[in-house]
RNA sequence: CGGGAUGUAGCUCAGCCUGGCUAGAGCACUAGUUUUGGGAACUAGGGGCCGGAGGUUCAAAUCCUCUCAUCCCGACCA
């Protein structure tokens, strides 16, 4: 909860503003390039997306960052049907022997699982123990390949019932020893494909299709522009035969990786006995895969598109796309003022943004209208519109963009602002991808060949306070799990295989021996 | 699990070293007044088992012992 020793850097790196009521000349303090890390804290706190519970390890989503989450699943669980999906839902609790069905699977998730021994609490010299042993212990689901395939192996018998394409939003749990808000924690909100497959040929199409709908949706959604590629076989899923994903680069121009699409063969059909009859007769184990995305995206969000005044939304993610503030100068101006509003915020709801009415939300509440506003900037909101007596006179409206400086005025005749907040919404949702898009292309290096230029490229030249430094590196590699020692020296990860190889030959920039690959590498959260 | 630190108001902290007044400040909150087209000012007010237990003492937030919890740095990770 308190988390004093961050703070007090906070403080002495200058004004302090924690809760509200600051006069920095950013609404953020720490600014990124002085404190990346307590930036990403202060603007979750100020844009009142979320805090850390007093239960260790996980957070408390508080409305406005569970709307953002709310857009999230609107938009891929539309997308996840549309390639022909269904949702169901699988219990939380899974028996323990479940885990232990696929030998990588268990080496990979029983060192952070939960596990449920009792079922009962008694009352014992004023303390509530536990009582009421399990027979055989469950554990809470870090993830369902196993618990879902148990009922695969039932609801699959022949080649006519594939493919079984199943989808499931849910909570999973996994006991982590460093967690961060959205990024990390404990418990945390996803999605997971489960699919099943007459064919290894079916099954890859699969995995490569859900990639590329996450991959779409991301750089489409979320304005965040993402390599896709493959993971080399150190990091792959535990029990996949192969993993893909999508990895975004943040404004430190660490990596994130924001989702997973896996190959995984017969697996987790031989563990959980998927076997279905073929149509030769024989009998045969599926194919199946697993896919998913999490409420890290919406970290990922925050580290893509926001600035030194907090955060800033696409709106497609926005929970409220338009803000209208009236100014009330007067007591006397209230009734007119607000009038107005509400005609105007009903005009605009008229319009669309892509498919849906544009979502205006009025803020009536008694409070300061600068203050107002800079609530609204820290959130992200996309468009503010201040409604004032002079402006009724006028018959326009005063309109300010995030993705503009917040000085920045625009004055609206009110009979074209819902044509105009319509337009404007698509351009905000452009120029993020577009700032975002620039922003990873510029810190992209290609021209490093060897260890040295590489510790070079990723060392800071302050290393008491390091500043925002280094990127992706493209490189050749070897493929030699060796010589992966020289990464982790300089906390350094193979993030991906980018399915973009351009198939030039080189020398390994670790070994120097003669490169099999084109590999991204950078820090990653 | 190793190494380091911290627990005092809703939040951020001061006070502890050198024990003693009614335990403080800023922010937040409530009320009033003046303000109001870009983060208001003033006045008043509410709010504390000083993490918990034990000890030393005439007297403990302060000293001692134990304990619990949290945070930071490492190994794990969507």
């Amino acid at each position: 909860m308190s988390q004093k020793g961050t703070n007090q850097k906070a403080v002495e790196s200058g004004k302090g503003n924690t809760s509200g009521g600051g006069t920095g000349a950013t609404g953020i303090t720490p600014i990124r390039s002085v404190d990346y890390a307590e930036w990403y804290q202060q603007v979750i706190k100020a844009a009142e997306l979320a805090e850390n519970s007093v239960v260790r390890g996980c957070m408390v989503v508080r409305p406005w960052g569970y709307g953002i989450w709310e857009r999230m699943q609107r938009e891929l669980d539309d997308r996840i049907k549309a390639t022909g999906h269904e949702n169901a839902y699988f219990p939380l609790f899974i028996p323990l022997s479940f885990l232990q069905k696929e030998a990588e699977h268990v080496t990979g998730f029983a060192k952070e699982c939960a596990v449920v021994t009792h079922h009962r609490l008694e009352l014992k010299d004023g303390k509530l123990v536990p009582a009421g042993e399990l027979e055989e212990p469950v554990i809470v689901r870090p993830t369902s390949e196993t618990i879902i395939g148990e009922s695969f192996s039932r609801w699959i018998k022949s080649y006519r019932d594939l493919p079984m394409l199943i989808n499931q939003w849910a909570n999973v749990v996994r006991w982590e020893m460093r967690t961060r808000l959205f990024l990390r924690t404990s418990e945390f909100l996803w999605q997971e494909g489960h699919t099943a497959h007459a064919s290894e040929k079916e099954a890859m199409e699969e995995t490569y299709k859900m990639l590329e709908v996450y991959r779409e949706f991301m750089e489409t959604v979320l304005a965040m522009p993402v390599f896709v590629g493959e993971k080399p076989a150190h990091e792959r899923f535990p029990g996949a035969v192969r993993t893909f994903c999508c990895e975004a680069m943040m404004q430190d121009r660490k990596a994130l990786q924001a989702g997973t699409s896996h190959y995984l063969g017969t697996n987790f059909a031989k563990a959980s006995g998927i076997e279905f009859v073929a149509e030769d007769s024989s009998i045969q184990s599926a194919f199946t895969t697993s896919w998913g995305v999490s409420t890290r995206l919406v970290g990922g969000v925050i580290m893509t598109h926001g600035d030194d005044d907090g955060l800033r939304l696409p709106p497609s993610l926005a929970p409220k796309q338009v803000v209208i503030l009236p100014v009330i100068p007067n007591p006397d101006a209230q009734e007119s003022v607000l009038r107005v509003c509400e005609e105007l915020a009903h005009q605009i709801r008229k319009a669309k943004f892509g498919e849906n009415a544009i979502q205006v939300h009025i803020d009536k509440r008694d409070k300061r209208g600068g203050e107002k506003n800079w609530e609204w900037i820290k959130r992200g909101v996309p468009i503010r519109i201040e409604v004032g007596p002079r402006d009724i006179d006028k018959q326009q409206v005063c309109l300010s963009r995030r993705d503009k400086g917040h000085k920045e005025k625009l004055f609206i005749a009110n009979s074209e602002l819902p044509t105009k907040v319509a337009e404007i919404l698509v351009e905000i949702q452009s120029n993020l991808f577009a700032q975002a898009k620039a922003h990873q292309d510029q810190h992209v290096i290609e021209s490093i060949s060897n260890y040295e230029e590489l510790k070079k490229f990723f060392t800071p030249k302050n290393a008491e306070k390091p500043e925002i430094h280094g990127g992706f590196v493209r490189a050749k590699w070897c493929g030699d799990p060796q010589s992966l020692s020289l990464l982790d020296e300089l906390k350094l990860s193979v993030r991906c295989i980018p399915f973009d190889q351009t198939g030039t030959v080189g020398k390994c920039i670790l070994t120097g021996k003669s490169a099999t690959q084109e590999v991204l590498i950078a820090k990653s959260y």
